[in-house]
DNA sequence: TGAATCTCGGACAGAAACGGTCGTATACTT
DNA sequence: AAGTATACGACCGTTTCTGTCCGAGATTCA
């Protein structure tokens, strides 16, 4: 399936919500959660893995919340998603603990193993600021915006 | 989590081993099954969807089985998985029926559907021809070798 | 003809991941 | 002291995934 995990999406949303709002000292995790009509403690949780990680820096007490840790620029897309879903294999056997349980035979894994870098590294590239500033819908020729380009 | 799933890798490992063996007119289920440990039954549902998809060609009976359909060369990695696993979307909201859900916010969505584009096009240009042959661990560069090439 | 082998396809059960809620403790501001 | 907000763990319902079972049709071979 290849789909990242709503929690992911949710906090991929609030550090998006909270680089559009520099002004502020700090927002809480009600107030995006209002904003994008997610749960709020659902966020709160989100936020919470977030600030532990580092990418966040919270504020409790009235007027609180949180506040990027640094700079939007600074913050991949990877970072965000590594943070909430932890580390993402695209092999299902992972090679934690054992590698391919009785099959030593998993020779797939090792291209795919590239693919799997390849995708964190286009998730590396991307910044919460990329996210923020709406990409325009079409027209403007993207050449020395792309974000990306790396070969496999 | 980004990851495929198991079915998708039993499937690409299944395509891998009939590129492995041009010889033979036809492997069953349980010939594939046995050389990697895998569940027979299910890898034997696996490839009947990928026969209904066009990827292989069955044969019925008594020393029946599989073949591939095209060359190694013509199948793509992404032709498997979507088979399988059908189309993966990176965004939760798939846009599918009414977009997402109340949240007409979800402005993620599009940068990030320019980075699912960007994956399914690297799962595109690696065919299973690609993964028979297993890659050097390392050492030798690999510059003509780059499978893709992609801006982003 | 009949037996053996293999594909087909649906139904179904167990397990795990996911999404979300609740309650409580803690920290900070006014 | 009161109100607000984070911190954190336990919990549950739903979905998805994985795997199994079973019956039916196709093909080969004796």
């Amino acid at each position: 399936m290849l789909k990242l995990t709503k929690k992911a999406d949710y906090g991929l949303m609030a550090l998006k919500y909270l680089a559009e709002h520099p002004e502020t000292p700090a927002l809480s995790a009600k107030d995006v959660a209002d904003a994008y009509g997610i749960p709020a403690q659902l966020l709160a949780k989100i936020l919470q893995r977030l600030t532990k990680t580092g990418l966040l820096r919270s504020h409790a007490g009235m007027n609180g919340g949180y506040e990027l840790a640094r700079d939007a620029r600074q913050i991949s897309a990877y970072e965000v998603i590594h943070a909430i879903d932890g580390p993402f294999f695209i092999t299902s056997c992972t090679k934690g603990a054992k590698g391919c349980d009785l099959t030593p035979s998993c020779t797939i894994k090792e291209p795919l193993a590239r693919v799997n870098d390849t995708i964190a590294g286009v998730l590396k590239s991307i910044s919460i600021q990329d996210l923020a500033e709406h990409v325009q819908p079409s027209g403007r020729p993207r050449e020395a915006q792309g974000l990306v380009a790396l070969t496999l």
